[in-house]
DNA sequence: ACACTTCCTATACAGTTGTACAGTCTTTTA
DNA sequence: TAAAAGACTGTACAACTGTATAGGAAGTGT
């Protein structure tokens, strides 16, 4: 994380103010898109004032990036927590994609908001979508000069690889379960479910 | 098409003043989000005033309501496209498929505004995906009652595996893009491709 | 006790938003 | 040609936007 460390008025339980408007800026960006949601909405969320949220972030895009920030501390977190000991490398980039979706199924907010970045994406702004990729890629390099990753494949192709495995079913399921509410005889647990590989 | 009928200043080439708006509309909605574009930006695009799009068009939601319209418009006159003739069934399941991706090719805009519609999901409002999910399902009972569609699975299965082999790999490929973007050596046509498929 | 830093509120401001409306053109109708 | 209808502009307005700033409250260090 950023700055959990406690302040001068964190209550060890409870977050401080500057987390919690991180926290519920995330959620509402996660849920409304972050041009419809305005400050006053998240002061009232964090239960602070404007001013606060200025006082802290300075302006709406370095809130942005702070959450952005927290974002991708949470994939490097799920990913730092697998240990590497001397498995086997399938061993651990399975347990790393499991520690990732754990992670991202504790977090859904966490899944919205990546949604929303991705087809954001773009302009001149080093966005989230780079920060996920430089952090996937140095897994992998990681990986290879240890010895425990193919070099048959380019680094490029085993950074889309292991991304669109993680996060591509994420990005489409919603797609499957809009449109199976629709229908009376695709509820419940016998949804289909998605299946997404890569071709070249 | 709704209004595409010629209105008092209508030229044979050009656009109506309202068609326009609609144009406008479809691709700042599609290029920076319903949300993040003003009526006044629209108004700009299309060379008329917002007093204009009001007159037309009443709210914003209206507008937005149109834009919606004239989508579903688009898959509906591609798929009319295709005559159905006494062709067997897959023939022209392919040819339906081909001719929602040659209007999607032509219009970018729609895809992008697709893209965004899907996840923003619909509230209360009976939404875009709604409206595609019916006209999909129309389509596979039409077949079926000309029998030309397999019974053996549900109508709900159908629409689904339809609707995603069409939009799936059209959600995904921009993340596979923007990923590769950062590898020169994944750069060109031999850029990975997309394979969304269904289990159950 | 003091100053000092940090957290936080309140208020203010210029710019933008969606909507409303009065009025002016232009076309159609009769 | 007169009148009715529709297309279109310009201006106005209340609500909301992000940002700035002055000042109070609460903590720490000396």
């Amino acid at each position: 994380m950023t700055d959990r460390v406690a302040g001068p008025r964190a209550r060890p339980d409870d977050l401080t103010a500057k987390a919690r408007i991180r926290r519920e800026a995330l959620h509402l960006f996660a849920e409304h898109g972050v041009g419809a949601t305005s400050l006053r909405t998240i002061a009232a969320s964090a239960g602070v004032t404007v001013g606060l949220i200025v006082h802290h972030y300075g302006t709406k895009e370095a809130l942005c990036d702070a959450v952005e920030l927290e974002v991708v501390d949470l994939f490097a977190e799920a990913i730092a927590s697998v240990p590497v000991d001397d498995r086997p490398a399938a061993d651990l980039v399975a347990a790393r994609d499991v520690a990732v979706a754990e992670m991202l199924a504790d977090n859904p907010a966490v899944v919205d908001y990546l949604r929303r970045a991705i087809l954001h994406g773009g302009g001149d702004r080093k966005d989230l979508v780079s920060r996920l990729t430089e952090l996937t890629a140095q897994q992998v390099r990681d990986l290879r000069t240890a010895g425990l990753a193919s070099t048959r494949q380019t680094v490029g192709e085993q950074v889309v690889t292991i991304m669109v495995r993680q996060l591509g079913r994420l990005f489409l399921q919603p797609l499957v379960d809009r449109i199976a509410e629709e229908f009376d005889d695709l509820a419940g647990p016998s949804r289909p479910q998605l299946l997404v590989t890569l071709t070249r």
